[in-house]
DNA sequence: GGATTCGATAAGTCTATACATATCTCGCGC
DNA sequence: GCGCGAGATATGTATAGACTTATCGAATCC
């Protein structure tokens, strides 16, 4: 947009095929093609858009990703009768979360002990009765109240440098981000009515509605990290599509 | 790597990209290749992998879109300092939703009305205080009980169709998945404690855990649909890294 | 010393071409 | 009529080559 320059007379300099791409999705959303209608294949499109058939074919499956396209070979590309849209939303490092809400950020090791892992635990782990883990509770805060607080099991097993981090330094969750890339995550998240335990740690009443985040991490080796982590009442997660 | 044309077995001969990328990420999981150090440049993993420079492109393309690489046009390319991994989960029907858990779906319009909007809800469409909106209960219902409620305001301006649906054949959820394909879309999420409302509607206690979905639409002609869905307590929504 | 300019570099994009592969369609033989 | 194999066809993927653009770093000028 801000791109005066020499000043080329139309100006920003879109790239081509996301340019195609925007115009198909209008002619979607405006029902020039209706849900199920196949359209033109990509040797037509390049003719009509002046461009390689590389470059609309690119196009076409962005939009298939965003999943309004439906695409099969020798079929032909067709508008999905039934749109899945997806939607993303980040994981984020919860200091960036608390400092971007414009408060102070500390966190506090409430426990940390090597323990095996409960029997539904190691189950939903794969890992043996007797494996050592590390077990830390830590507490989240933004302008000194309890922000998020988080349950935590680590796999040294795994990720042979846990075993020597000083979490009070830095909390597990950054530490993970920064140096633990992951090969497959499952998360998944529900409601809970907070227990005695969440209900002090969080320093809310019992009973209030908390979203509660469980999200485990593997790598090569085997699970690096499983993590049930209690946001403060009023939490908003967002995402986008 | 199982490339040679006189020896089918193998079988699926995956994409060329796909396995540069498969090795590239297992080089920075294995830390082979650490968190802020650069990698060598496309020409140069081109020839390693005896591949063309647009191959390897797209292979290292599709990492930074997950999060692993950060690249800049002359700097080069890095493993993310911090990789800022996104989790992504599909916008269901419904109706599938229920089926899929294997129960009986149904479901029942509680009330159905043209009104204006609430102040905040104009307020966050944009639109005017006396737009003519319909509002919309429905009861979402698997085996008979109730699985989730919503609470919807539809905007006929943006999607006139909307005006001649009868709900109680197709509920909005569906016929929106369906029929209005969206440019754009806000999600968020939070824990709620049961108003006396939710709670009768979901035949649960008040007070108990929700979780609460707030999804607002747009095509280019203004504000679809804005819904707030209450999930029954115990829903536990996934996604997948 | 500090700001400015300019050239080199690496990614970003597009093109033309080629071949691979899934699958639809049609015609053949029974 | 029906199954089956042979084409035709649209997408999937890879290729080399060209040009564009952001930006780093070094040489230059004040």
């Amino acid at each position: 947009m801000t791109d005066r320059a020499t000043d080329r007379p139309p100006g920003p300099t879109t790239p081509k095929a996301q340019g195609i791409a925007a115009e198909v999705r209008r002619r979607i959303v405006e029902r020039e093609w209706r849900q199920g209608d196949r359209i033109p294949d990509e040797a037509d499109l390049a003719t009509e858009f002046g461009a390689a058939r590389a470059t609309v074919n690119k196009a076409l499956q962005l939009l298939a990703d965003e999943g309004l396209l439906d695409r099969r070979r020798r079929a032909g590309t067709r508008v999905a009768p039934a749109p899945i849209r997806k939607a993303t939303f980040t994981i984020p490092i919860i200091r960036e979360q608390v400092e971007q809400a414009g408060m102070a950020y500390a966190h506090r090791v409430v426990s940390q002990r090597l323990a095996p892992p409960p029997a539904a635990l190691a189950v939903r782990l794969g890992l043996a009765r007797d494996a050592r883990l590390i077990h830390l509770v830590t507490v989240h805060e933004g302008d000194g109240r309890p922000f998020q607080y988080e349950d935590r099991w680590l796999n040294p097993a795994a990720e042979p440098e846990l075993a020597t981090v000083d979490f009070r330094q830095m909390s597990a969750n950054e530490w993970l981000v920064r140096n633990a890339p992951y090969l497959r995550a499952d998360i998944a998240f529900h409601a809970a009515n907070a227990s005695a335990r969440d209900a002090r740690l969080l320093d809310i009443a019992p009973g209030r509605a908390i979203l509660v985040l469980q999200r485990t991490t593997w790598n090569e080796a085997g699970p690096i990290t499983s993590v049930r982590l209690a946001c403060h009442p009023g939490f908003v997660m967002t995402a986008e599509a």
